[in-house]
RNA sequence: CGGGACGUAGCACAGCCUGGUAGUGCGCCUGCUUCGGGAGCAGGAGGCCGGAGGUUCGAAUCCUCUCGUCCCGACCA
């Protein structure tokens, strides 16, 4: 994109409403826009960030064996009665009626929409297990909105279902989810750590909050150093295989870990005392297994071997795709602006022309975003060198190409590192051939 | 849902107490100078002061209602 053709509105100074720095960064870096309270437009930018998070979460989604699909936002009561949720979620729960008077929602989960989907189809053990999910907007009328995106009313989720025979099955599944639950967090560069969660009614211990550690977070957070020296880039866990889905799942959960509502004191003392860490987190993912919460009263049942009637075992595993731009932002910023990590950057790099008109320059800073194909942001505004590079690191792309009249005539151009701050002179081939 | 604030130009704010017809900085437009870390000078555009009633000769300012937004706390991806 060229900057001076886009719709990336950067602010100089911070708006009022904004009191965390990942909403007032990506307010000022112009990634969204509030149109409501806790409801958000996102501008092309914060677009790209967002469809980049889903395409990692998507990826490993399939990676164990998860299908991608995608319901609508707007559900009828009907499914929600059916489950006994359409009293008991109460008011956050946006209802909407029609022009005929039936009463719609705007769907803040879909386990009741999907068991229906499952239930009219599968009707065998063979048909079994079945794992599905959608990334979809989602809207829970929160009573206070706030901190941005991270608590905002309408919130773009992933959210995974899965449908097993039995416990043991389901379990299965939870763990496949857990692993790939790592993974993506890995690959966004977060350090996220599973922290045993509340299991309502069912008991048990399997339901995980997913935590990144973030100075700014909500939930204090207590955990056993060990988990820093797993390398889950190294460790090559099979999700297929349930020798090393166990010795995955030991590994996740195997020592200390809890958020300041669970916190255990008894069983902290025991970690030994150079090992332990405090901070605080936000949460970025929570899975649940919840046995036949919904398939009983829904009347989802398969026919098992036996020829006899089994209800499935679900669960059900939520990742706040929304909630992680801002969660990211919180862990990688700096007084500049924000520090993209290259996974998620809405650029892979940004070309400044320090002088749009000098013949070399646009020569040179054209030839480099030809290199991207499209996919660079090149800096072709009108402005000083110094709003220039304000902007590119408030925007926090990862890689700076700078082409400035000096350079420009020796082939030479500025490759400056967003996270390190370095900084070298290099030909254009080289800098191209460093970004990768 | 309890408690507390605030709505004045794109952004940040002053003016309100003590009514007299709207101002500052940044941003935006034009010109000249400048030009590798948010320039200087000169000129200019932009606001029915959130909305509706009321009081008054006169309301951004006082009163009532209303809508919106934010903050603290309890709850949630």
């Amino acid at each position: 994109m060229r900057l001076s053709r886009s719709l990336i509105p950067t602010l100089k100074e911070t708006p009022a409403e904004a009191q965390i720095a990942s909403h007032r960064l990506m307010l000022r870096a112009g990634l969204v826009r509030q149109t409501s309270s806790g409801i958000y437009a996102w501008l092309p930018a914060g677009w790209k960030v967002l469809q980049n998070i889903s395409r990692i979460v998507s990826e490993e989604q399939a990676n164990i064996g998860a299908q991608e699909m995608l319901m609508p936002t707007v559900q009828s009561s009907e499914l929600w009665k059916q489950s006994g949720r359409y009293d008991a979620y109460g008011p956050e729960m946006l209802r909407i009626t029609d022009r005929h008077g039936r009463e719609l929602l705007y769907g803040p989960t879909n386990e009741e929409m999907l068991t229906d989907l499952v239930r009219q189809s599968i009707k065998s053990y063979r048909d079994l297990p079945q794992c599905l999910f959608h990334i979809q907007w989602k809207f829970r009328d929160e009573v206070r909105p706030r901190f941005g995106v991270m608590r905002g009313r309408e919130f773009l989720m992933k959210d995974a279902y899965s449908f097993d025979l039995d416990y043991e099955g389901a379990v299965v599944s939870y763990r496949k989810q857990m692993l790939a639950y790592m993974r993506t967090f890995q690959r966004l560069g977060l350090k996220a750590i599973p922290m045993v969660a509340d299991t309502g009614p069912i008991g048990g211990n399997l339901s995980h909050e997913f935590i990144v550690l973030a100075p700014t977070g909500e939930s204090g957070v207590f955990y056993d150093a060990a988990f820093e020296d797993i390398d889950w880039e190294k460790s090559n866990f099979n999700a297929h295989d349930p020798a090393d889905l166990e010795n995955f799942f030991q590994t996740a959960t195997g020592s200390y870990a809890a958020t300041d509502e669970k916190h255990d004191e008894a069983a902290w003392a025991e970690v030994p005392e150079a090992r332990r860490r405090e901070g605080r987190g936000i949460e970025v993912g929570h899975i649940f297994y919840f046995g036949t919460k919904y398939s009983e009263p829904m009347g989802l049942k398969v026919a098992g071997q036996d020829g006899g009637q089994l209800v499935p075992h679900m669960g059900s595993y939520g990742v706040g795709v929304s909630r992680l731009v801002g969660a990211i932002i919180e862990a990688f910023h700096d007084d500049a602006g924000i520090i993209w990590p290259d996974s998620v950057a809405p650029f892979p790099a940004v070309i400044i022309n320090l002088k749009p008109g000098d013949a070399a320059c646009d020569a040179m800073a054209e030839q480099a975003y030809a290199a991207f194909k499209g996919q660079a942001l090149l800096d072709d505004r009108d402005e000083r060198a110094g709003a220039k590079f304000a902007d590119a690191d408030l925007m926090g792309h990862p890689w700076q190409i700078v082409v400035g009249p000096r350079g420009a005539k020796t082939g030479v151009v500025e490759l400056k590192r967003r996270s390190t701050g370095e900084k070298v002179e290099v030909s254009l081939e080289d800098a191209l051939a460093r970004i990768g």
